[in-house]
DNA sequence: TTTATTTACTTAACCGATTAAGTAACACGG
DNA sequence: CCGTGTTACTTAATCGGTTAAGTAAATAAA
């Protein structure tokens, strides 16, 4: 059975297809009887119509695309549940592009997207993105683009983050109360606007209390896990680190295996914060202290900001920031 | 600036359409010095071609789905990686669509799909889909469909799966080998075929150790969070198990949770296996002895058949049924 | 030299829906 | 009875590529 067609309505009604369309549509051009007609055949046809037809005459897929780093990590995973979440609800399509870190595959991506594939953008950006990135900026010109966690302040548009550089001091001031003078920052990246938040608020912490910020006290990890399981070792064993604060999930878990390998006791040798939306951190071995990213949040929010834009045009989409608080979560692999 | 179209090339290179889109496919009806022309202004005026346009024409989308019932689930999330690193290779674009297992959501997504808007699907049904799946039975006669994990085993389509029944007796046999004598299956679905043949092998372990399957053997949890927890823990003081194995990931949480809200030691008062793929069951507290699924495996077989079928519609796709095993990790969670 | 073939294009139809513009048929106010 | 609206359609152009069929010129074969 061939795929039905307007065309094919219109052949049985004796109609034209520009008719078929309009009660399909519920036009007012049409008349009531007209429709339930259309609509019984439809039905009794299992009509379903062509997306690529009506995206191509309208210019508008009802399709937005997510670009994300990973999605085995519960941050990026909850972010899409907020997405999906709002996009189901809207009847759009969801697009999923995943960079890997990658900047070069990131850019790929993008390029297709002036194609008109899709109507708007939700993005965080990779480790490697640096802030100059071109592709970023001429993007944003042509179609509705949201920016959410890891974003590119370099480029006016829209942003939904948390409140990285709090969120750091915070950790940072809990691992002080619990004792710690030699504190260490696990890094995803050099370029990150959300690492250097996060950075300067673990500085602006170390500064208020009189601590030391050494060479040794941020340390930039890799995307390989190998090799950040290497340099982690390496630092440990130098550094006598007696607390750490690893900004992905990621680098939590890392941390977690290299002190088993080193038989590091935490918290007894070495307190540890995550940032991290695991919903295992509670039964973790000791449980973790995490700061917990509103992730779903996040995500929800993102994706209701780029269907404003989407539904008016004139919605000032470049200005929308958003600020989402995250939460220090306190368990027992700290002391404070 | 305006979209650039093959019509805008044409005018300025004072050549036809036809030339044009010849040109960009290399066909070899077009002279070497003009392919070279067309490219160098293609690049120069940055031309990238609507999908939609050519989707009308082709009849084919360059598009597939993936229809799972979450993401925010280690096993999905890692398929979606082994699935993404396939269709990225063949220059796929990825749909993404969410169950949440919920059997009406999942028909509408699926009849959707009778628009010609992918060209193949991959699929993990809900744990309300029943066996008699009109929608399903249909799709797989108009496009081409991978089941993948969740399969329908009712419905004549390739399959991906894991050996269910196998690893359910092995992790059950692993139980009483540690000593249980009163195990509990908890299972999400009466419907699933994995969540039956899980509670095959399970009774066939029973069996073959002479302990007796009563009626508490196997609980039946909810899609809802707080229901399951309510009955997990009346089922665990009413029946006093020794052993439990939990088919989901979410599963295998509930049970940390409710033992350390009624205070039961694991493994000293109950001895736990999870079906899951988390990376972080090794630090869990107590680390939890594990059926672990090779989802990232399973994700990219899934995918490479499905491309296999795109490619040849001579493939016999319907016949393809691979089971890729799963492996028993042994942790501190059970004493076998 | 004439015919056949190849080369490098062009013309025009097409994919399936949308929509601006056009047109009968009928109603209604003056 | 005539002009003005309104209703309920139809016609035809359009979105942007793709491709079957056609053509003129150059080359090869007879």
């Amino acid at each position: 059975m061939e795929n039905v067609t307007i065309r094919m309505l219109a052949e049985r009604l004796q109609l034209s297809t520009a008719t078929i369309s309009k009660a399909l549509s519920n036009s007012h051009e049409i008349s009531e009887e007209t429709k339930q007609r259309v609509l019984a055949l439809a039905a009794e046809l299992n009509y379903v119509p062509n997306p690529y037809a009506s995206s191509l005459r309208k210019k508008s897929s009802h399709t937005i695309a997510v670009v994300i780093p990973e999605v085995a990590d519960s941050f990026f995973a909850e972010a899409i549940n907020g997405i999906e979440s709002v996009a189901q609800e809207k009847g759009y399509h969801v697009l999923i592009y995943l960079t890997h870190e990658s900047f070069g595959k990131e850019q790929a991506i993008l390029k297709d997207f002036q194609s008109g594939r899709v109507d708007g953008v939700l993005i965080s950006v990779t480790t490697e993105t640096a802030a100059a990135a071109h592709g970023l900026a001429q993007l944003v010109k042509e179609i509705p683009v949201v920016f959410f966690d890891r974003v590119c302040e370099e480029v006016t548009a829209a942003r939904i983050t948390t409140d990285d550089a709090n969120a750091a001091y915070n950790a940072t001031t809990h691992l002080i109360a619990g004792g710690c003078r030699n504190i260490g920052l696990l890094s995803a990246s050099r370029h990150l606007s959300i690492s250097n938040r996060r950075a300067e608020g673990f500085r602006q912490a170390l500064t208020d209390h009189q601590l030391p910020l050494t060479d040794a006290s941020i340390l930039y990890c890799s995307n390989e896990p190998a090799e950040t399981r290497q340099l982690l070792k390496t630092a440990l064993q130098q550094n006598h680190y007696d607390g750490l604060i690893a900004t992905t999930e990621k680098l939590a878990t890392a941390v977690y295996l290299a002190c088993e390998e080193l038989s590091l006791a935490i918290p007894g040798d070495i307190q540890v914060i995550g940032f991290s939306n695991l919903s295992t951190a509670r039964f973790l071995q000791p449980s973790l202290t995490t700061v917990s990213q509103p992730a779903f949040d996040m995500g929800h929010a993102a994706a209701t900001v780029l269907f404003k834009a989407l539904k008016s045009s004139s919605f000032p989409l470049q200005e929308q920031q958003q600020v989402i608080p995250s939460s220090l979560i306190i368990r027992n692999s700290t002391k404070g």
